[in-house]
DNA sequence: GCCGGATGGTCAAGTAGCTTGACTACCTGC
DNA sequence: GCAGGTAGTCAAGCTACTTGACCATCCGGC
C-alpha cells in the first residue's frame, strides 16, 4: 500500500472520528444535558462501571491528575458525579456517577446509536458489524487520548 | 443493534483515532520536524494541492479565521509555509507550503503508512482495503474538526 | 464612475483547559 | 515507627482558542 493511500485512510478515519464526536455531543446537548464537553463523555465511560479515583481517570484520559481533578470538579458542580470516600484508602476518593450522570450516559448511547444507524443505512447492518469487529482488532488497550 | 453496542463501536473508533493521531505526530517529530502539532497536519492537507487562503483554511479546520491566521503565522515562522500575493484578489493572501512543508507532509505520510502497515499485520491487506472502502462510504464531506 | 455593503485579513484582549510546581494527608515496607 | 511513595488539592503560568474592532479591497446597483 502506498504512503498516500495510508494517509487517505488516516484522514478519512480522523474525519469520521471528528464528525462522530461532534454528532454525539450535539445529540447529548439536544437531550437536555448542557454544559457537557466530549472530554466529559470519555470520563463517564471510565466512571460508569464502578466509579474511579481521580488518578485512574487521569491515566484513562491521558492528562495530569490536576486536570482530571478540575474536570471532576466541573462534573460534580454540574450534578453528573459526586465524590465519595474510598473504601480501604483514606487518601483516595471514589468518583461515581449520579443518576443524572447515568441519564447523560444513556443519552450519549442513544446519540451514538443514531449515528451508527446512519452508517447502517449506507453500509448495511452486516458491514457495520464487520467494521466493528475489524476496528476491535486494531484498537489500542486502555486509555483514550481525547486531545489531538 | 443495541445502543450499548453502538457506543462500544464509537468508543473503539475514537480510541483508534486518538492513537493514530498520536502515532503520526510522533512519527513526524521523530523524522526531525519538531514544533508541529496535529492541527498543523490538518492544515497541511488543505494547503497541499495548490495553497489556500486563511479563510478557506479556517473553514476546513472549523475554527475562526483569527485562529487560522495565528496558525499560519506559526507555520510560516517555522518555515513550513509562506504567504504569497493572491492572483486576482488583492485582499486575500495565498498560503502555500514551502519545500520543508512538503517534506513534512511526506514524513506524515510515511508515519501514517507505518501505522497502517501494523493494521495490515493484524487484519491482512485485504481487510484493510475493505476497511478503507467502508470508511470512505461513511465519511463526511469537506472539513475536519480537529478539536473534540 | 462611484458608493455601500460584503469579504479577506490582522490586531488586541479575554477565556478555558491544560501544564508544572509545591504542598498535605495517608499508605506501605523495612 | 520511620522513610519513601502515592492520592489529591492549591496556585500560578501557558497556549490555543474565542469575541470584538478595525482597515483594505472587491463588487453589484444606480
Amino acid at each position: 500500500m502506498q504512503n498516500s493511500e495510508a494517509m487517505a485512510l488516516s484522514t478519512t478515519l480522523l474525519a469520521i472520528a471528528g464528525e462522530l464526536t461532534q454528532r454525539i455531543n450535539e445529540g447529548v446537548v439536544a437531550r437536555g444535558f448542557d454544559g457537557v464537553r466530549p472530554a466529559h463523555g470519555f470520563a463517564f465511560v471510565r466512571l460508569a462501571p464502578d466509579g474511579a479515583t481521580v488518578t485512574e481517570l487521569a491515566v484513562h484520559l491521558g492528562v495530569t491528575k490536576q486536570a482530571a481533578s478540575q474536570l471532576v470538579d466541573e462534573i460534580v458542580r454540574k450534578g453528573y458525579a459526586e465524590r465519595r470516600a474510598h473504601p480501604g484508602d483514606a487518601r483516595a476518593r471514589l468518583v461515581v456517577l449520579t443518576e443524572r450522570g447515568w441519564a447523560c450516559t444513556r443519552a450519549a448511547e442513544e446519540a451514538a446509536a443514531e449515528v451508527v444507524r446512519g452508517w447502517g443505512q449506507l453500509l448495511g447492518e452486516g458491514e457495520v458489524r464487520a467494521l466493528h469487529e475489524q476496528l476491535g482488532r486494531i484498537a489500542p488497550y486502555g486509555r483514550i487520548r481525547p486531545t489531538w
